[in-house]
Parts: structure tokens; sequence; C-alpha cells
RNA sequence: GGUUGGGUAUCCAAGUGGCUAAAGGGCGCGGACUGUAAAUCCGUUCAUCGUAGAUGUUCGUCGGUUCGAAUCCGACCCCCACCA
């Protein structure tokens, strides 16, 4: 592809793209690209959060680069601040080769694992001594990390900032200087980290890396980033029922956010979907999110399940199901008793409440009274509690 | 090492001897409404008990004072800040 159409795709939806002109001259040189996206074991779990990055790296792939995945098996013990003032927790080799493990599971989900090359930053870390480190210290003075927005918050507000956390952007950087890599991709919140990065190659002598970040993206409360400590976020790994109905309870505006950053959608393609009846355009992301993750059939499936759930109050096809016997040893038994027994509650008190403010239904039948007598059934008989809890007692 | 301030339910936070299972807010959950698991309004939010009130457990940990403690005393653990 043309260098000028590659450099408009690696734009596309960045917040910040430095070492544009570098990249130009590389390309038109014919270089293929090593394009470096540092990965945090310490959290295995990705969200659509992360998915705005990697659809970012994925972009280049699908141009003929190369993607690299670095793992910061080693640096999972420091603990990088971005963003958060508490310190991340630190983590045995076992349990980071775990999570590293799962995360590119994950990854895998969007990235091509043929044109991924996975490295791992214990490979050069291991063999530093102190001598090697304090060299690496030498690099950038005080000032310069205090350059930092997180770092000069925190100075601003009597925030302690771990020396540990000093180091932090100079490992990252040198990480680059071994990857030798010509593009670094990452959240908004790894701009300054980045971009010691490119300092740090050109100080040893060879050409910085550009440096692309991506906007985080917003939550499904719609106005904080999604973040798992936010409890606002969609996971990779989240059923692809719950998926189907996260993205169903987003507001409007959240959606074409999702549709520009999750699905890449132009703004001219938006502007299309904004004359569309919204309720459609909501159906239409959260089947192709899950069709993405899960398969059409599944993604069929979940969208026929919302339909009959949520817009006609019907009950569902698939639902837990249990044996009379597993629920009660007699003949008959109290509603609540029943509710408590089905595990799907967080205790029985709460399956009272639920009855007492009239969520609950047996067949379809709003029930008010949690200690009326359920008898052993003859035919299977649904007990729903709420929109979304359901289950079957078989006969 | 010293000096302060602090550790309350899922989170933030009030409470400084009984009226406190513990104000208020957030999150969550339910109901109404809706194109929606949006928004808004209302309700609810430790557990157990045949629906009531009662009992149990809970306010960093252990022990003590008291008829009675989240609240007072002692020891200990942890966090933050300042000084060194």
């Amino acid at each position: 592809m043309e260098v000028s159409k590659q450099i408009e795709l690696f734009a596309q939806n960045s917040e910040n793209f430095i070492g544009k002109e570098d990249l130009i001259e590389k390309l038109n040189k014919g270089k293929t690209l090593r394009v470096k996206l540092g990965v945090d074991p310490t959290r295995p779990d990705l969200t659509f959060g992360h998915m705005v990055v990697f659809n970012k790296l994925k972009q280049f792939q699908d141009l003929g680069h190369t993607a690299v995945l670095l793992i910061g098996d080693y640096t999972a013990c420091i603990g990088d601040p971005s963003g958060r003032s508490a310190l991340r927790p630190v983590l045995t080799p076992e349990e980071v080769n775990e999570n590293a493990k799962t995360y590119l599971e994950q990854a895998f989900k969007i990235l091509d694992p043929n044109k991924t090359e996975i490295r791992y930053n214990g490979q050069w870390y291991k063999q530093m001594n102190l001598g090697d480190m304090l060299n690496l210290a030498r690099k950038m003075t005080v000032a310069q990390m205090l350059e930092r927005d997180d770092f000069a918050k925190r100075i601003a507000s009597k925030t302690p900032i771990s020396i540990v956390e000093f180091l932090y952007p100079l490992i990252q950087g040198h990480d680059s200087i071994e990857l030798n890599s010509d593009v670094e991709l990452g959240g908004n919140d790894q701009l300054f980290n980045n971009l010691v990065g490119r300092d740090m190659q050109r100080q040893s002598g060879i050409a910085g890396q550009a440096v692309i970040t991506m906007p985080l993206l917003v939550g499904l409360d719609g106005a904080k980033k999604m973040s798992k400590s936010y409890d606002n976020y969609i996971a990779f790994n989240d059923s692809p029922r719950d998926m189907f109905g996260k993205i169903m309870s987003i507001s409007d505006e959240t959606m074409f956010i999702y549709y520009r950053y999750l699905l890449l959608y132009s703004p001219s393609d938006i502007a299309a979907l904004k004359s569309e009846h919204p309720m459609a355009c909501k159906k239409r992301l959260a089947h192709k999110l899950v069709e993405m993750f899960n398969g059409k059939a599944v993604a069929d499936a979940e969208l026929e399940n919302f339909e009959k759930v949520f817009s006609k109050h019907e009950i569902p096809n698939e639902m837990p199901e249990f044996e009379w016997e597993k629920l009660s040893q007699k003949d008959s038994e109290t509603l609540a008793n029943i509710m408590g027994a089905s595990g799907l509650f967080a205790s029985k008190a709460e399956a009272r409440r639920l009855v007492e403010q009239g969520a609950v239904k047996i067949d379809s039948q709003k029930v008010s009274d949690a200690l009326m007598q359920i008898e052993k059934p003859a035919k299977p008989l649904v007990i729903q509690a709420g929109k979304r809890i359901f289950f079957r007692i078989l006969a």
C-alpha cells in the first residue's frame, strides 16, 4: 500500500502520533516496521479498553508489518503507576507466566499469531547488574521525570512516589532499544513512557521509534475510562450473554464511540448509523462484537435471547435447571428455601426481599408470598426473579 | 527513630457509652416507565427464623472496664503525612 495511505491508517483514531516523518522515511525505503506493544502481565484479563490498542496493532499486521508483544515478566515486580496512585502488587515468576499465557490467548482473538513476535524482557534484565542499572539511571534527570503529568500531579498533591516508579520509564525505554522497535503503541497514559523509549534509542545511536497512543475507551457508565477498578468494563472472557447485555446497557452516545474505536467505523459510517433507530444500531453493535469473540451462531442466539427476554419479556430458552431432589428432600418446600437452595441468590434474605419487591414469578405468574409452599412439580416449573435470573425445576 | 492523623459494611464517609445493624452518598439489586440492562422517579441493600418481632454476627486484632462499647482503657498490627 502507498506510504501516504499507510500513514493515514496509522493515524486513524489515534490521540498522539509522534515521529510521523521518521516513519515516512522508513516506509519509503521499503522497511517492514517493528511495532512494539508492552504487555502488563499483572492483569491477565483483557477488556475492550485494550481492544482499542490491539486494533491498531492489527492494522499494522494487516499491512505486513511485524507486531512485537513485549511481556514485562521481569518488570512485573516493579509496579507501574500509570494514572493510578497506588502501586501494583508484586508477582511471583509462576504467576507472571500463568498470566502471560492467558493474556496471549485473549490477545490472539484480535491479533494474528503468525505475524506476532513474542518477547520477554527477563531475557536481558536477568543478566543486568547494578552497574548496568546505574548506567540506565544516568540517562534521565529528575526534572525530566517530573514532567510526566502523573508525577507532577502527585507531587502537587503530596502523594508519595516510589523510586522504582522513576525507573519504570527507563526500563520500558531500554526495552525499545533491545527490541529495535520502529513504532511503539500504547494507551494515552503511556505517552510519557513511550517517548522516553524514543529518546533513549536516539541516545544509543539508533533511530527513535515513532509513538502512537490511543485514547482510553470510556466505560459502560459513559463517564469514566473503562477499568476493572471502576467495574465498568467488558472483558474478552465475559460470557456471550454478559457481553451482549453489557453492550445493550450503554448509552446511545457511548454506542457510537464503541463503533468508532472497537469496530473502526469511519465518521461517515457513523453519521449513517445516526439516521437509524438507535435500538437497531445497538443490537447490531452487540451482535458484531459477540460474533467477533464467539462466532456468528452464538451471536445470533444471544440476539434472539435478548429480544425474547428484554423486548418481549418472555422466558429464555436456556437457563439453569435443577432436579427437585437437589433443592429439597421433602415433597413440598417454601419458595424462599427453594430459591436459597438454588444458589442463584446471595442469601435467603435476598430471595425474600425479591419476592417482597414483586420481582418473582412462577411460570410467569407474579407471586408475593416468600413462604408459600411449592410442591414437587409434575411438569417443569420456571422460577423467575427480576429480569435476569431464571431457573427451571425439572419434574 | 520522633510527632501527628487514621483503620467503620461492596466503596466513600458520619458516628465518640444505651434511642446504632450502625446517618448520608456511590455501586449493586428490584419496581414503574422505556427502543434499551440508557435516562428519570420510587423502593431496597449483614445473616437466620413459617411472613412478626426476635436472635446471631459486624465497626483493624486481641484483651479489659461497664448492666450495656463502633464509641472508654491497654497491648499489638497496618496505612498516610510531617520531622530526622
